[in-house]
DNA sequence: CGCGTTTGACCCGCGC
DNA sequence: GCGCGGGTCAAACGCG
């Protein structure tokens, strides 16, 4: 179905085209006007602008909100009043439309290019996952032994279940071997080491809930064996955020009490923890040190979840913080393929040092990174993409936080908007935490590449001090 | 005086 | 069993 239109051209003459319609087409709003896309991308294609009554009619005839969901929200559509359609014609107000259309349009394009990105992402994906169960047929030797004697086979025994390639699985062995030993770096940088739960959970006082919270259900839990267990892990999951900031404490809406300062070893600058005072006896906690070898980097952890109602300032840290840790957490148990053990990113063989959002599930506390550099941004969105790794916030949230070069030298409200933009992502999709194990995947199957020389890491000790 | 910070002591888990 | 290191407590201290 065409339309004829009325249209100056870049130069500005004025001739006859023929508008695509289609009552599928999709709706955009900007600027209180509601837009037909595939008006706005045909008219940004041809570089024209539509001059025809009747097209300008059909742009202005419908109310809609701002918004920056421009590919979801579609508001009511409501006509217009004679005046106000007097005015839309203003001339003045016209260009200002047409100049819209075109910035729309471009940001059209951006979130395409990102949408293509993610479907290359998807594909390379599907093709590894392939590439795995080719290698399961190939390779079916036997590594129990090996994991009982390593006593890993508890914990790896729900991956066997699920036909991991025994390779894989040696590999995982592997990768939790040095896991353990990657913490101690892990430490030295901030994030948070395991920590005995006396004054909080009486229950886990008892010494078989100890074992439960702090070794084997660590992983079983995410298989839905042990409940109590997964209750635990869910209090003990972690957001850590790193990002540049000369200040002493980054500004995330809640008020904190410092309780106290630890000289970590390995790391020349202190680490001061925080309890959140908004509440009585909120249990929410966050440790803030400096990163050993990048003074300018704050690393922030967050732990538990706020028992009180929060400012408008402080829900964007804390939905964050609260969606990263649960889906850290139900990522690897909603998983389909369900065969990620989230350990492995922070292994410190994994290629995968420059990741803006990586896994840690080093004793005993499974830990997410949300790293906010700018040095994590560009690798992520650059670097990691070439060698074929998946990054695994990178569309959603690099679009976000590139937009500042230092996020926390950003206004308050900034910030928070830039938080809300991770919250949204992780949040708002629901393939996101599927996605997040599709990308575990992927990284496993990196590691076993011998091109990959795994050396790097993850978020692991000092190595979470990303350098490009 | 109240509140927040500092800092040494203490507890606990883990590795050797 | 001992030492180490992370995490927490609580008295002392400082500031407004």
């Amino acid at each position: 179905m065409e339309e004829e239109v009325i249209c100056n051209d870049a130069i500005g003459n004025s001739r006859v085209v023929e508008v695509p319609h289609s009552s599928s087409s999709r709706v955009m709003s900007f600027n209180g006007k509601r837009l037909i896309m595939d008006e706005v991308d045909f008219f940004a294609e041809k570089k024209m602008s539509p001059v025809n009554d009747l097209t300008l009619h059909q742009m202005e005839h419908h109310h809609v909100d701002t918004s920056l969901d421009l590919l979801t929200k579609i508001s009511p559509s409501n006509k217009l009043d004679d005046r106000e359609y007097s005015n839309a014609r203003n001339e003045n107000e016209y260009a200002v439309v047409v100049a819209k259309l075109h910035e729309t349009n471009a940001e059209n394009q951006r979130l395409r290019e990102l949408i293509d990105r993610l479907r290359i992402d998807h594909n390379a994906l599907e093709e590894h996952i392939m590439q795995l169960k080719q290698k399961q047929n190939k390779h079916e030797t036997n590594d129990e032994a090996t994991e009982e004697k390593n006593g890993m086979n508890m914990i790896l025994r729900p991956f066997l279940n699920m036909g991991e390639p025994s390779q894989e699985r040696k590999n995982m062995v592997d990768l939790m071997e040095c896991d353990k030993k990657s913490t101690q770096k892990l430490c030295n940088n901030g994030v948070i080491q395991e920590k005995t739960e006396r004054e909080e959970d009486h229950h886990e006082n008892s010494p078989s809930n100890k074992a439960l919270s702090n070794q084997v259900p660590r992983l079983n839990s995410f298989n839905g064996v042990d409940d109590q267990a997964s209750e635990s892990m869910i209090k003990k999951a972690r957001v850590s955020v790193r990002a540049r900031s000369e200040a002493n404490m980054i500004s995330d809406g809640c008020q904190w009490r410092k309780y106290g300062q630890k000289m970590a070893k390995g790391n020349p600058c202190p680490r001061a923890y925080y309890r959140c005072t908004m509440g009585t006896a909120c249990p929410v906690r966050k440790q803030v040190q400096r990163c050993a070898e990048d003074r300018s980097v704050l690393v922030t952890t967050y732990e538990g979840q706020h028992n009180h109602a929060l400012p408008p300032t402080a829900k964007a840290m804390a939905s964050t913080t609260t969606s990263a840790a649960s889906m850290l957490l139900s990522g690897p148990m909603t998983s389909v393929d369900g065969l990620i053990n989230p350990t492995i990113l922070e292994s410190g063989s994994l290629p995968c040092s420059h990741t803006m959002a990586t896994l840690s599930a080093s004793a005993p506390f499974p830990t997410i990174t949300l790293d906010l550099t700018e040095e994590a941004i560009n690798n992520s969105s650059q670097k990691q993409l070439q060698q074929g790794q998946f990054n695994l916030l990178h569309p959603f949230l690099a679009q976000k936080f590139m937009s500042g070069s230092n996020i926390f030298g950003m206004e308050n409200a900034s910030f928070v908007d830039t938080v809300s933009a991770a919250t949204a992502a992780m949040t708002s999709d629901p393939k996101f935490t599927s996605a997040l194990v599709a990308a575990i995947t992927s990284i496993v199957g990196s590691n076993s590449n011998p091109n990959n020389n795994g050396t790097t890491n993850g978020t692991s000790g000092d190595q979470n001090c990303n350098k490009s």
